[in-house]
DNA sequence: TGAATAATAGTACGGTCGTTCGATTAATTT
DNA sequence: AAATTAATCGAACGACCGTACTATTATTCA
């Protein structure tokens, strides 16, 4: 994934693992529970020394969202452009999200926990975030678009409301997975989004009732 | 709304005001950024003089849930037993707390900040937490229920999973109006709403295709 | 290997946090 | 009105925060 050892600089390197825990950190205690010197810490580094990486703390959180979005959109978004467009690539995306909010069931989306804590915090992390998302958001739509332009949904769809019900299933999950920890949530999501595509599909496509491995 | 000045003591009058107050920034900073000093600003008092009213920041944070979840039965939960077992009940319950989400919309819903800011913060406040979001759940679970018993919904609804749909559907609200600003986010909760009411409803009961304004 | 440079450590500063404690003022009771 | 109790303040403490500086290592390059 990272380049060999020996093109980098020792310094681009331990920046590179520093940021790795950074996003670890915040992923566990929220972009704002990260500090610089529970960092240093996990890094048997100074706190100098780590802060020397970054020229401010808010630096350093910025740093940690994009490294967040990047593993997001190779996790999720440019595996799903293999699949055909239409439903198959919808459904891949939301399949390869909720896969993800699943594997980090302890260590937290940041585009969720983001949003929670910067729904009344002006800022560049703020205004950051809100793009990702935003952008993620127009990713679901354009392939649901899509999805309706080659006949897999139902004409009358209204992509934005469909976004909007994908988004709630995947926020139930990380709810009810994450914070009250109910087993099954997984299939809960899975189950949701065989009911949208069941009312928002055309008739001839759907597959019954059988979703989801357990 | 609360009791005439002369009964209590003025120690109790401004221990109330304060937990309002606390309750409004709790709501706009999260329990976590509720914090003494800036409170006692706002108060006009103190610090040490907010701090007597409670014997730690824990038992204010305490104080503030208890509070928040008084005011969500006193706006939800209770209006709602006055709509008729059914489905009835159950609209009820989603619409008022729709209302809610979109009321407090600068303020924010703290059964959801809270959810994202304890869900690996162990400790009485997450304790407490969870079990108020567990009761609220246990009652949307109990008005399905009857909903289904009396004909309403589908026999075969898994009433579990229709709760966790609308609990996404309230978090995407949340999501969308809050952090992301858009209008019209309120719309969509009502149509993802009509939606469930659709496919889990019975045959007999459902309006069309018509869903959600614009 | 030695010189130049990059990376890290150490220390200190000002600020805010929750909390404690004794003094002071206000409210209540006799 | 005096005595008692409740409510509030002011100052201080130790802890942790982000950040700035200087010194000291480690690495890189000639």
């Amino acid at each position: 994934m990272t380049a060999p050892t020996k093109l980098m600089r020792k310094g681009e390197l331990t920046r590179a693992a520093i940021l790795e825990m950074a996003l670890q950190l915040a992923s566990r205690d929220g972009l704002e529970g990260l500090t610089i010197g529970l960092l240093a810490d996990q890094m048997n580094m100074s706190k100098s020394g780590v802060f020397a990486h970054f020229g401010s703390r808010e630096d350093l959180q910025l740093e940690v969202i994009k490294l967040y979005h990047a593993n997001f959109e190779q996790e999720v978004f440019f595996p799903s452009l293999k699949q055909p467009r239409g439903l198959a690539r919808l459904r891949s995306m939301f399949l390869l999200w909720v896969n993800r909010v699943s594997v980090e069931i302890d260590s937290g989306c940041i585009y969720i926990s983001g949003a929670v804590e910067y729904d009344d915090r002006p800022g560049e992390l703020r205004e950051r975030l809100l793009s990702m998302v935003t952008t993620w958001q127009q990713a679901l739509r354009r392939a649901t678009l899509q999805a309706i332009e080659c006949g897999d949904l139902n004409p009358h769809t209204d992509p934005d409301q469909l976004v909007f019900e994908m988004y709630g299933l995947i926020l139930a999950l990380h709810h009810d997975a994450r914070f009250l920890r109910i087993p099954g949530s997984f299939e809960r999501a899975h189950g949701g989004f065989q009911r949208l595509v069941t009312i928002y599909g055309c008739k001839t496509e759907y597959a019954p009732t059988a979703h989801a491995v357990t």
